[in-house]
DNA sequence: GGCTTATTCAACCAAACGGTTGACGATGAC
DNA sequence: GTCATCGTCAACCGTTTGGTTGAATAAGCC
């Protein structure tokens, strides 16, 4: 996994883990504390836990016997800027035709909502191919 | 896969499938057209565009006998409406005994409508576990 | 009809994932 | 010291993932 978005968005992926980040959202836990309403081994939610720390979404300090899991929300917004690449312009509804066409007639700067419409391209949100 | 946030979120997890939605940014594209940058067969790129299409980011149009693939932002943008319940609020820098004095001396039942203290817990974002 | 192009299907493979269990090192309590 | 608790490690298991190849389907071209 070369790029960071792709271990946050795999840890996204899992029902789990995403309960875990809510749950965290509202203090930090202890693991087991974290593992306590799950239907689930105590390893089973270790492994979740390192796999959210690996991403950067959490944190985890041992304080005395007790490992605390804390939120890290810097990693998800980076992951939400990704995002809103994608989310902020307007949506695309035409053939390749129209936008020949659309092109063709309107005017270049067309501010609908104030920004440049589908020119995403210069940020290369992907990055990695 | 039973909530729609695991098939986005996997579907965002892998680098190609990110390529491929960046292509799909600036332009509609027919499958083959999507293939032609990647050091891959074709049947695996098949196979990406199903999964994009499966999670609801791309729609495809079989327009005789090309497919045309189209970049659909409305389910990239539940997804970031999920991760901005994560990134829009005071990060918690606190330890336990700091947020029990917190707790001690802000109002209990401060119903923190539309400010701050993180409690994304009526939305409950993460749905099902 | 017959060739070419576009795309998917089916079978296969190695690797990763998500879970279990049991053993184990650390740490705190008595 | 002894015991219980916290958390991880290691081995295992079944399923999923991401890729391959080759055959098959579908549509346009000549």
């Amino acid at each position: 996994m070369s790029d960071a978005l792709d271990t946050v968005f795999a840890a996204l992926a899992d029902p789990t883990r995403r309960a875990i980040l809510a749950m965290l959202l509202e203090d930090d836990m202890a693991v087991t504390d974290v593992a306590d309403p799950f239907d689930m081994s105590l390893a089973a939610i270790s492994k979740h836990l390192a796999i959210l720390s690996r991403a950067g979404l959490i944190s985890q300090e041992k304080r005395g016997r007790v490992k605390w899991c804390k939120l890290e929300p810097d990693a998800l917004r980076e992951a939400s800027v990704w995002m809103q690449g994608f989310g902020q312009f307007e949506p695309v509804h035409l053939d390749a035709f129209e936008r020949f066409l659309a092109q063709e007639l309107s005017v270049p700067d067309t501010p609908d909502t104030g920004t440049e419409s589908g020119t995403g391209t210069d940020t290369d949100p992907a990055g990695s191919a």
